[in-house]
DNA sequence: ATTACAAAGTGAGCTATATCACACTAAGGA
DNA sequence: TCCTTAGTGTGATATAGCTCACTTTGTAAT
């Protein structure tokens, strides 16, 4: 289960046995059934996930009660609520599986443990970082330059597996449609 | 000029004097006019900017020739292409000033250098990426649970100074509103 | 088989926002 | 001083997408 994360890292930084063993004693596993929650908006935050095999939803539920979907997150995806974890305040967002899924998780503690005992994860999580800010102002000027129809094929191209594992209503909920008008854009 | 770097960076790692002066070795300053280009669209990206005093703002020209505001760039802010800087490919984006300012421009050869010098300003660098991200998420939220009256309040809140020193056609661009709408919510 | 429920499609009417056209104001340059 | 331009406001009309209500389909459980 833990190779999964080596080979992952190793895509970005070359790893000794010794150096993945030690990164190995900051995760522990957990396996999450389809509809149970890892976050739940309100609670705090302990773990970030790195997911192993399955798939989840990061959502923010707005005022009215309806449900965004911020982030899906599937294989070799890290995710949580992120400000809440780095600044260890209460939730806004809850993480919900959509498949059955197995994860490793990091505390907050340990994350920071990690990184002072050694420094090539935190190049590691540097990069992640990085691309992952990259990824947000992607969909961003995807939202600004495109309307719903260009978003919904965007989506497709760029994770076509999404598809077949997602219902379209939570298609609909990540593009900020509603799923009729998603329903109505297919051809 | 370089005191405002300093400043900011020990707002998150405390610096030696040595080792202050070594990072200064990796800049190099530049003074822009209001109108001017840092970057433009289709040519490499040589720097990342440190944005010590002005305003910038970073635009995506759609199709149809439309500008949009990916994001503005005030005091203290770090802002270029980044996709393009970390992957060293030409820009989709363009950096245009909005007022006469001065910056801190550091190569991507640079960055490698400072961090590999320096673990504390990877950290550094690790912490402005996390929040970066975050803020970049926020927008996302915004767009998703927000019509853009209330995208625009949400904008005025966060950045009261803006409004003074931009016009408002762009923060319409910024918020994805055109500028009609924008001028009728006014009130 | 039968029921129950989640997902998907569809029609009708409504609303937020876009677009186009024009007017007004303020500021800077000739 | 006059002229030009950037910024802003506003009316009229068009449209993308929303909401509500209903139907259809697929699938899992009894």
């Amino acid at each position: 289960m833990h190779d999964k994360l080596k080979e992952h890292i190793e895509k970005i930084v070359p790893l000794s046995d010794d150096e993945f063993a030690f990164i190995c004693t900051h995760f522990t596993t957990k396996k999450f059934k389809k509809h149970q929650f890892l976050i739940q908006e309100g609670e705090a935050v302990k773990y970030s996930y790195f997911v192993v095999s399955g798939l989840l939803k990061l959502v923010h539920t707005d005022g009215t009660g309806k449900q965004h979907i911020v982030s899906f997150a599937m294989e070799d995806w890290w995710e949580s609520d992120y400000y809440a974890y780095y600044t260890q305040t209460k939730a806004t967002m809850s993480l919900e599986c959509i498949e059955d899924t197995e994860v490793l998780c990091i505390s907050f503690e340990d994350y920071k443990k990690l990184c002072d005992g050694l420094q090539k994860i935190e190049r590691f999580f540097l990069e992640k970082s990085n691309f992952g800010f990259i990824g947000s102002q992607r969909r961003i000027i995807s939202w600004l330059t495109s309307n719903a129809k260009d978003r919904y094929e965007q989506l497709l191209k760029q994770y076509p597996s999404l598809i077949q594992r997602v219902p379209k209503s939570l298609l609909a909920a990540y593009l900020g449609v509603s799923r009729e008008t998603l329903s109505r854009l297919s051809p």
